[in-house]
DNA sequence: GTCCATTTAAACATAA
DNA sequence: CTTATGTTTAAATGGA
């Protein structure tokens, strides 16, 4: 039934045309033509409230199921009722259902899933046409989806079988408590399947099989899509396009992204220059193009505005007959559009996996504290990942607030869509990898923005294995700052790199050396010293003032430079000492910078989906960071060269510059430096657990 | 093409 | 001797 709701999407492959046509066509052949399907149609979708919406999809999603299951899961409830005589949820149209008894047998779906391995392997060999692929792709995710589903009701069964014998047993306590509980744990279910069907629901829309307007039931996915980062993308799009470039010099061609492959049709793609400005270009328009979309005869997901949407393409046409000649000859069948689509699919997949792993820490956080699900759906993760970045590099600031407004698709019309959820399967580890070092600075020293990109995206760059389009003095200097005490060693500096980002986590291998040298050159940068070792902390002027480096720094010290550099200086050698107090002007400044950069990009970004729930789970995220900030304290962590004693301190600011008479002052500096907090964020945690792919 | 910021590598120093 | 931590220098790169 997936798989052929998934070869039945394939029809409307990338060769085709009339795509946005073809979607509803596809939701309505997607559902089965079972006795109980429910006569909705997708669009029907868009008009229904969302608990409404989510009830319809939700009887569509079962119906998706084998039919055993449901009479499975029906009885387990219909039992239920029967036992406990109470109303809980049930399924409208069990009672006509026939008890037929057939074990779910997850293994007979086992034998047709292809493993990452080998579908990596297929990937690279380029064995299939890209045609063929799709349809792999697509049955490979109805399949693992079913599996997924057949786990979780398989796990529901237990629950419930679990809840039928504890309330057995538990027999004459009071029956409140026993209904509250039982309500309790059932909410709690009712929460997962919501959940799974979410994720279900935009699998189906993300094939094309279902429409629906995203702001309503389904997640925001094409905000998501560009959510990314736009330098990012660029970067992809470029490889992309040099590889194809390459490969008209060379006479050879690399399709796959990870593996080149043997020439066929060398292609020129004559936008590969402009390739960056897509990202930024489709987000100025976004307002609109939802508008066009919607109300336009000619609604095409690739076309807006008079602009091909294309990723990379931005070609400008008149009217919607040119772009679709356009599409067929620019962007027809062929390596560049099949590697186009594939990198868009990383992206993508990427951004899912990224989304499921927050809703299963949502979920996971919510069940831990009990909160009840009085939200008719999960929370959506709005990540409204780029918009400031991309917004205050093209656009100023004030004139347009981030917004979380669902925007135009930008993936390809194609279904081609990743193996979903929990396993991927073409590794995102290559293409990150192939990214490869880029010069990418946020940091106008004017108005040092970076700050707030940094916490905003810091889910996004926490769990995606992105190279943050941040220099690492600004890294460098917001890890410092979000120390409790706006300092830290060496080693924490590392641990806050690896525990923030996914990507350094995955490449060990230049960055610590690139944050050392960072550490020494930058000015702003101000080493410190006290009895239980050195720290780092951050000179927030020198950081705003520019000038990052230092251009010569002791050597070049001849008689007369030294004034400027005493002024630059010297603000710097009073704030290390009114570090450690917590007083210094300028720091008190950066916090409260720093403060604010850290409470309002949250705001922000709850607002965008459920304030409460997303609120509460950054509050709470805060709080159990500022808890293990006191609590946890690790080995791996805690600076080495902390142990107890030594009484040693000196700020090690050259004692050989004139300008240098902190002398007597480091003795302030070291006074007040708490060692309990030394050891604190500890990255061990994170990789048990927080490992991908 | 220049200037500048940044990244990265590498050589070197030093203390544990 | 090895390792971690710093410092410097230089080359490469990319943006302005």
């Amino acid at each position: 039934m997936m798989q052929e709701s998934g070869t039945e999407a394939t029809s409307n492959g990338p060769a085709s045309q009339n795509r946005a046509a073809s979607v509803e066509d596809g939701a309505r052949n997607a559902r089965p033509n079972s006795a109980t399907s429910v006569d909705v149609t997708a669009a029907d979708l868009i008009h229904l409230q969302p608990q409404q919406a989510l009830q319809v999809a939700r009887q569509i999603l079962l119906q998706q199921q084998h039919q055993q299951q449901q009479q499975q899961q029906q009885q387990q409830q219909q039992q239920l009722q029967l036992q406990q005589g109470t109303d809980l949820k049930s399924p409208k149209d069990n009672e006509n259902q026939p008890s037929l008894q057939v074990p779910v047998s997850v293994a007979m779906m086992t034998p047709q899933v292809i493993t990452p391995q080998q579908m990596q392997q297929i990937l690279q060999q380029q064995v299939l046409s890209p045609q063929q692929l799709q349809v792999l792709l697509q049955q490979q995710q109805a399949l693992m989806l079913q599996q997924q589903l057949q786990e979780f009701y398989k796990k529901q069964q237990e629950q419930l079988h679990l809840q039928l014998l504890q309330q057995q047993h538990a027999g004459k306590q009071s029956k409140e408590q026993q209904q509250q509980a039982q309500q309790l744990a059932f909410q709690q279910q009712l929460m997962q399947v919501q959940q799974l069907q979410q994720q279900h629901l935009l699998n189906l829309q993300r094939q094309g099989l279902l429409t629906i307007q995203p702001g309503q039931t389904a997640l925001p996915l094409h905000s998501l899509t560009q959510g990314i980062n736009p330098a990012e993308l660029q970067q992809l799009w470029k490889e992309v396009t040099n590889l194809k470039e390459e490969n008209n010099s060379n006479g050879r061609r690399g399709l796959d992204l990870s593996s080149p492959q043997p020439p066929k049709k060398p292609l020129l793609n004559q936008h590969a220059s402009t390739n960056g400005q897509y990202m930024s270009h489709s987000l100025k328009r976004e307002g609109s193009t939802l508008d066009d979309y919607h109300h336009s005869h000619h609604s095409h997901p690739l076309y807006g505005h008079g602009v091909c949407k294309w990723p990379g393409c931005e070609a400008v046409f008149e009217d919607f007959q040119s772009f679709l000649k356009h599409l067929n000859n620019e962007h027809a069948l062929d390596d560049r559009s099949t590697a186009q689509c594939r990198v868009q699919m990383q992206v993508v997949q990427q951004l899912e996996l990224q989304l499921a792993k927050d809703k299963e820490r949502l979920q996971a956080m919510m069940t831990h504290l009990h909160v009840k699900s009085t939200e008719p759906k999960p929370t959506p993760q709005p990540l409204n990942l780029v918009s400031s970045v991309t917004l205050s590099k093209t656009a100023p600031p004030e004139a347009s607030p981030p917004l979380s407004l669902p925007q135009t698709p930008t993936t390809p019309t194609a279904p081609l869509t990743p193996l979903s959820q929990a396993h991927s399967v073409i590794t995102p580890n290559s293409l990150h990898h192939s990214v490869g070092p880029m010069r990418r600075r946020y940091s106008d020293k004017y108005n040092m923005p970076i700050s707030p990109d940094i916490v905003q995206n810091k889910e996004f760059y926490m769990n995606a294995e992105v190279r943050p389009p941040f220099t690492y003095a600004s890294l460098i200097r917001q890890g410092i700052l979000e120390s409790p005490e706006k300092q830290l060693t060496l080693n924490e500096i590392y641990n806050w790199f690896t525990r923030m980002f996914a990507y350094f986590r995955r490449n060990a291998a230049t960055w610590k050396g690139t944050i050392r040298t960072n550490l020494s050159q930058h000015k702003c940068f101000v080493r410190v010293e006290d009895e239980f070792g050195s720290f780092w902390t951050v000179d927030d002027e020198e950081f705003k003032c520019g000038r990052h480096i230092q251009r010569g720094r002791p050597q070049k010290y001849t008689a007369d430079e030294n004034f400027d550099e005493l002024l630059v200086q010297s603000p710097a050698l009073v704030k290390n000492i009114q570090t450690s107090l917590g007083y210094g002007p300028a720091l008190s400044a950066a916090f409260q910078a720093s403060m604010a950069e850290n409470n309002i990009p949250l705001y922000t970004t709850a607002s965008i989906g459920s304030p409460t729930l997303n609120s509460l789970a950054n509050a709470i995220r805060e709080e159990m960071i500022g808890a293990m900030d006191h609590g946890n304290s690790n080995g791996s962590d805690s600076s080495p060269g902390r142990s107890p004693l030594p009484a040693m301190h000196h700020i090690k600011e050259e004692p050989l510059d004139p300008e240098d008479h902190e002398g007597p002052l480091s003795l302030v500096t070291t006074a007040n430096h708490s060692p309990d907090f030394d050891h604190h964020r500890d990255y061990d945690d994170d990789q048990g657990h927080d490992d991908m792919l």
